[in-house]
DNA sequence: TTGTACCGTA
């Protein structure tokens, strides 16, 4: 009979016989539970063997039970139990140090390690892989080298299992020429050296140098198993080379064929979603008979990334009926998806959520939440979650003051970053594009100016494009058009697109045709297929009423078979997103909307509105420009809102692109006639109307 | 009285 039976069959029996287990017989049956990690199984034969008193003054069944406990990772009763044997031997030593060292507290190994030195006892082959791995962990080099020492003093040098485990802390060092120095000397290797090397070089953002890993293995004849696959897969998502990948998957159906486990697909699954191939990454997944919460949140990252945020909320829906408990991971895509669309009551139940599952709202979250409650225009809320979260890092403390700048709140966004620079976290060139989009969303010119400076004078921060195009916006916004060109003349890089398409909007801002042409020129040299500064010129000609110039542009897009980003815009009803289009008569309330809007432009018009019909492209006669102003899809969605809910209910809208000019000045008399707070976000900030004013001030 | 490893998924 195989031993594992005969194991269970004595188990089973032990509670129900008086007769007590000889000690040897104790021991094997420990020493199964050991290799099978059986915890509850342990603690029966504990009981037992206390019962019957075999366990009494028995230091090999107490050595046993330890190293038992150890593996299982329940490291206080095996510590209790080790303190308690006077004469401990390596196996004993090496099995705490194990069980530390690999049940997450890498530290405890090493004081583990330590103790076993001052006692006396010398560390063997076995002891060193786990000592090893807990440095690696640890990230401590200079522990990690004196015990490399130590190995080539005891003459290890040569036992694989060591030499591995060197591969492997020197790759989570990021060591990776001392990696390779001594895998190239090794004279025998296993699937683990190349698997270590291989994984080595993907973790540390090698990709290539994996697959020639790889290449040489092969040629070697070796065979890759489930983990060279997992870390090949891993490297085919960063390099986005979905041929790669699909080869990869090819060759796991037939080396690693049926004994495919869980772990591969849904790394098979999370590399078709990195390669932007979704709809094979949802191909697996149905074929996949066991999801776990890996498996669905893989998928939903997917659909996250690519901005697909209805199927982010679909799918995160469905996990419940699948089985599979949404964890961290979820919540975060789940969030940013929320994000994408506005769907703030939604976010918001996620943190309701959340908190009655009992997660903790950690670092990760709280950001994610922060971000949420931020983009969907709740600033307070994202406040009050921000000050909850414990340990703030830089990623945090970026998201908040993100939070300020596209809220108008530029000076609270300037106080927030000096009062992070207070605590000693250094800022990185995100937190600085945060910062400056913030003083040029408020107007704060100096403020934005003087921090622009500092960055690379006090914190060591290169300016990078997007700094420079912060700064032409900043300048640009504020009037200061001739000061934005001159800095684009002195930048110490070349100018980017993005730095001309700032100057350009500026241009728009305030009216000024020669400039605009210039920062066009150059904006269409280098970036001749972007859409955004065509419309932006035409917008310019139109306001002047150069008809012919508008259409001497739309040639150009023509002839470049451009296409206009269609505008659409989200409100957030009971919980469901719905979304407009321009003209969109899709909606099933469509003629209400229609008849809504059309009794709001007779109604401000008393209020004395006069349509500013500039935005509109084409040469037609007024009315029918103003007819086109009303399609525009913020005012579906506004007039829907109103529609459907109750008076005094604040209403929030999102626009893919930037607010419309006569849109915004609309959207400001009908929060004065209809007492309602307006939130609205477009692509570049949000504007808060109330009472026929925006918080924007013109800034945007 | 007896045996312990190294490399993996979002």
């Amino acid at each position: 009979m195989p031993l594992k039976n005969t194991t269970t069959l004595l188990l089973h029996m032990a509670p129900y016989t008086t007769l007590p287990l000889p000690s040897l017989q104790c021991g094997t049956l420990l020493q199964s539970l050991t290799n099978s990690k059986s915890f509850s199984q342990a603690q029966q034969l504990h009981a037992h063997a206390i019962t019957c008193g075999t366990l009494l003054q028995n230091t090999y069944l107490y050595t046993k039970l330890s190293a038992c406990y150890a593996a299982c990772g329940h490291m206080p009763q095996a510590q209790l139990i080790f303190d308690q044997i006077l004469l401990k031997n390596s196996f004993l030593w090496n099995s705490m140090i194990r069980g530390y060292a690999c049940n997450g507290f890498p530290l405890k190994s090493l004081v583990m390690y330590r103790e076993m030195l001052n006692f006396g006892q010398k560390p063997d082959n076995f002891t060193y892989p786990f000592v090893l791995k807990a440095c690696g962990d640890l990230l401590i080099r200079g522990i990690g080298r004196k015990v490399h020492a130590l190995v080539l003093v005891g003459g290890f040098e040569s036992n694989i299992h060591v030499v591995n485990s060197l591969l492997s802390m020197y790759s989570k060092f990021g060591d990776l020429a001392i990696v390779r120095l001594l895998f190239d000397k090794m004279s025998v290797r296993d699937l683990t050296s190349w698997n270590t090397v291989i994984s080595g070089y993907v973790k540390n953002g090698e990709p290539e140098d994996a697959f020639l890993v790889f290449d040489h293995m092969r040629r070697a004849g070796g065979i890759g198993d489930g983990t060279t696959l997992l870390a090949l897969l891993s490297a085919c998502g960063d390099l986005m080379d979905l041929k790669m990948g699909k080869a990869i998957h090819g060759y796991a159906v037939r080396n690693v064929g049926k004994v495919c486990n869980e772990f591969l697909m849904n790394s098979l699954i999370d590399m078709y979603c990195n390669c932007d191939s979704i709809s094979d990454a949802r191909k697996l997944f149905e074929e996949l008979k066991l999801r776990d919460a890996v498996s669905w949140n893989s998928l939903i990252s997917g659909y996250e990334k690519c901005g697909d945020a209805f199927k982010v909320l679909e799918l995160f829906s469905q996990m419940f009926v699948g089985g599979a408990i949404p964890d961290e991971v979820t919540v975060i895509s789940v969030l940013r998806a929320c994000n994408q669309i506005s769907a703030s009551r939604l976010g918001s139940s996620v943190h309701s959520f959340i908190v009655k599952r009992g997660h903790k709202v950690n670092t990760a979250v709280g950001t994610a939440l922060v971000s949420m409650y931020a983009n969907c225009g709740s600033l307070l809320c994202a406040h009050r979650t921000f000050d909850e979260i414990l340990e703030k890092n830089l990623a945090s403390w970026t998201v908040m003051v993100t939070g300020f700048g596209i809220h108008g709140r530029g000076r609270e966004a300037i106080a927030m970053f000096y009062e992070m620079l207070g605590k000693n976290i250094t800022p990185d060139e995100g937190i600085f594009i945060s910062v400056l989009s913030a003083c040029s969303h408020s107007g704060l010119v100096g403020e934005g100016k003087e921090i622009f400076y500092s960055m690379a004078r006090d914190y060591n921060v290169e300016p990078g494009p997007t700094h420079y195009s912060c700064l032409v916006d900043l300048l640009g916004r504020a009037g200061y058009l001739d000061e934005a060109h001159a800095v684009i003349d002195n930048m110490k890089l070349k100018p980017n697109a993005d730095v001309w398409t700032a100057l350009l909007s500026a241009c728009r801002l305030h009216r000024n045709v020669k400039l605009a042409e210039i920062s066009a020129q150059k904006l269409f040299e280098m970036n001749p297929n972007g859409m955004s500064g065509y419309v932006c010129l035409s917008n310019i000609y139109a306001a002047e009423r150069r008809w012919k110039d508008v259409e001497r542009v739309r040639a150009l897009v023509k002839k470049r078979r451009l296409r206009k980003t269609p505008s659409y815009s989200f409100v957030e009803l009971n919980k469901t997103v719905h979304q407009f289009f321009v003209g969109d008569t899709s909606h099933q309330q469509s003629d209400d909307i229609y008849a809504k809007s059309k009794h709001l432009n007779e109604q401000l018009k008393k209020a004395g509105y006069k349509p500013d019909t500039s935005s509109v492209l084409y040469d037609v006669e007024e009315e029918i420009k103003e007819k086109m102003l009303w399609d525009h899809s913020e005012r579906l969605a506004l007039a829907f809102a109103l529609i459907n809910t109750g008076p005094g209910t604040t209403i929030r809208i999102t626009k893919n692109l930037r607010v419309c000019g006569d849109c915004h000045t609309v959207i400001k008399m009908i929060s004065k006639l209809t007492s309602r707070e307006i939130i609205m976000r477009d692509i570049s900030r949000f504007h808060h109307f109330r009472d026929g004013l925006c918080s924007c001030g013109g800034y945007w």
